[in-house]
DNA sequence: CACTCAACCTGCCGGC
DNA sequence: TGCCGGCAGGTTGAGT
């Protein structure tokens, strides 16, 4: 379940249903789910048992379980993954790739991926920076409290790139993927091949508040979800996809100006905007 | 640093 | 019915 939205609704599922609770065991059924573990599966399985979790926390699309060791269970659910709180009756899907058993016996942790782009792992937290190592280079993202608004408009500035490339680059903003991506630009007018370098600081304003508005509307809709790709620890879809404006509607009105929004190939995924409220700048940068 | 491409996977959909 | 290309929410590393 990839962006912000959708694995900050996870991070909430586990916050209820896993924090306090202590590991009894645990299974991996597919190596790849845990490649990033680079002592292995049976090490992976070794240093989770018996560990108790202490909290559920998020930045951008990564999320993190720390652990009364001092390490933290990593999770990134690529495009496909998911956690799913289940209990230990329910059949096995297809692509289930690790289980958690808990010595409360309560509902087991799945974690399920169907293409296998996601991946778990354990490591340590960085002291003081309390984000696990491969965490650290990622930048904060528009949710966090403590994300620099000021810095963000200095360093898209110094970019030399379009924004929605910008918008994309988690080392500098984190937890857009394409679907916000294209939203926030939608919403703060601007096409996606903008030159970062030109943006003013009211556009840049624009900008982080469409960011910050989509994500917060899609967060009380449970993100979402196209297909029961995207859903909960409970196997629930969000219902975000009903309120998008531009992500996915070619040829469908634009909501604000009625044009039919427009699909272009850009880094060779899709993007969507409305000609007219979204004209392409006289010089473009992809 | 900016940028492109390929790779990593499975499954679904539309066209032929 | 079946095969094939295109497409899908992401990240990483190699190469220019």
């Amino acid at each position: 379940m990839p962006e912000l939205p959708e694995v900050e609704v996870v991070r909430r599922g586990l916050q209820r249903f896993v924090v306090g609770r202590t590991i009894a065991s645990v299974q991996v059924y597919h190596p790849r789910a845990i490649r990033r573990h680079l002592a292995g599966a049976d090490h992976f399985v070794a240093v989770l048992a018996g560990r108790r979790v202490l909290a559920a926390r998020r930045r951008g699309k990564y999320l993190w379980l720390p652990l009364d060791s001092g390490n933290a269970l990593l999770a990134h659910l690529g495009m496909s993954g998911q956690l799913l709180v289940l209990a230990d009756a329910a059949p096995d899907g297809p692509h289930l790739r690790a289980r958690f058993r808990f010595t409360d016996g309560a509902a087991e942790l799945r974690f399920v991926d169907q293409r296998t782009f996601g991946g778990l792992d354990v490591e340590p937290l960085l002291p003081g920076e309390d984000v696990p190592v491969s965490v650290r280079h990622i930048a904060r993202d528009p949710l966090d409290a403590l994300f620099d608004d000021a810095a963000f408009g200095t360093a898209i500035r110094r970019r030399q790139t379009g924004v929605k490339r910008a918008l994309l680059d988690q080392t500098l903003v984190s937890g857009i993927g394409n679907i916000y991506a294209d939203e926030a630009l939608w919403r703060a007018r601007l096409h996606f091949a903008r030159p970062t370098e030109t943006l003013n600081r009211p556009e840049i304003g624009r900008l982080l508040s469409a960011v910050r508005a989509v994500m917060t509307l899609a967060l009380e809709q449970g993100g979402t979800s196209f297909d029961s790709l995207y859903v909960n620890v409970n196997g629930e879809s969000g219902y975000f996809d009903r309120s998008l404006s531009a992500y996915g509607r070619r040829d469908r009105p634009c909501p604000r100006c009625g044009t039919p929004i427009r699909r272009d190939v850009f880094m060779n995924r899709s993007s969507f905007s409305c000609p007219r409220c979204q004209p392409r700048p006289r010089r473009a940068r992809y």
